[in-house]
DNA sequence: TGAATATTTCATGATGTCAAGTAAATCGGT
DNA sequence: ACCGATTTACTTGACATCATGAAATATTCA
């Protein structure tokens, strides 16, 4: 049994904490070329999938609905975004990417390599045993 | 080979993003916990191995040496850093942490168990892929 | 009608950038 | 070795973004 400072899980942690900086890294930088800022980058991300009323995005940004606004007005002024009223429901309002906010986030994504570039490295077997030690790692049943 | 979009990749990717994401919910409630922002818990971490000059700090942080001037106020205003002269270049400030600083820094990385935790479940043979595979994903050579 | 919900606004603080300023070290020519 | 010019380290100030919390407004629901 592991102790909670054996080498080899200390090495691990700190490899993990590695991969977290060189992936904020990535997104800031591919953020950063579309002079989008990462909170920016990643609601964008979101409303390119499906329209969210501004409750929803707090949510999944985990942060103060007040706080959504903000970014949500920022995207507006660049024509990113756009508002619409909810007909079922008067009080929510939605937020939805705009043809040119698709398309940025589209351009995002495809920017987005630190993960896919890497793991090219990696022959399927070994992504596979990736996928489920993380899986694990996180908690989450292998199905 | 792996295509750009194939789905294993996608899988990695995405959890590699949740771990991302787990990583800093961890890290900022230990932060929180002792009333610290996660800028301020990175600083300290690195101060309670070494005194830094504010230059080196900002290398470490990837931002700007005027920005680190204002969150070694603030660590420094609470008693948990403090700036000393170098002895060797009086143009240069070492930021050290004080015995609390330390003590601090200590309590917060015992309360990061995010990975520690779950690694548990994982045996030695298991951390050791893992490591492997998370080593090769960023580039550094199995040495 | 009264409670609960969705959003915004405002105040405040932390973080981040950049430009300008001060102090100290270093470099190059004499 | 000396002296002026450049570089380096840090701070300050102005400003944008992100984050929280409290209060205000509009709407829904019980």
């Amino acid at each position: 049994m592991a102790t909670r400072t054996d080498t080899l899980t200390l090495e691990v942690v700190e490899l993990i904490g590695t991969v977290v900086a060189r992936y904020h890294e990535e997104y800031d930088r591919a953020a950063a070329e579309h002079s989008l800022t990462g909170a920016q980058a990643r609601v964008l991300g979101l409303l390119s999938l499906e329209p969210l009323p501004m409750r929803k995005i707090a949510v999944r940004l985990k942060c103060e609905p007040s706080n959504v606004t903000g970014i949500v007005d920022r995207l507006e002024t660049r024509g990113l975004v756009e508002r619409r009223p909810d007909p079922a429901d008067r009080r929510v309002k939605l937020a939805a990417a705009t043809e040119t906010g698709r398309r940025t986030a589209r351009e995002l994504r495809d920017a987005l390599d630190f993960a896919r570039e890497p793991l090219a490295g990696l022959s399927d077997a070994e992504r596979t045993v990736l996928r489920d030690l993380l899986r694990r790692m996180l908690g989450e049943e292998t199905p």
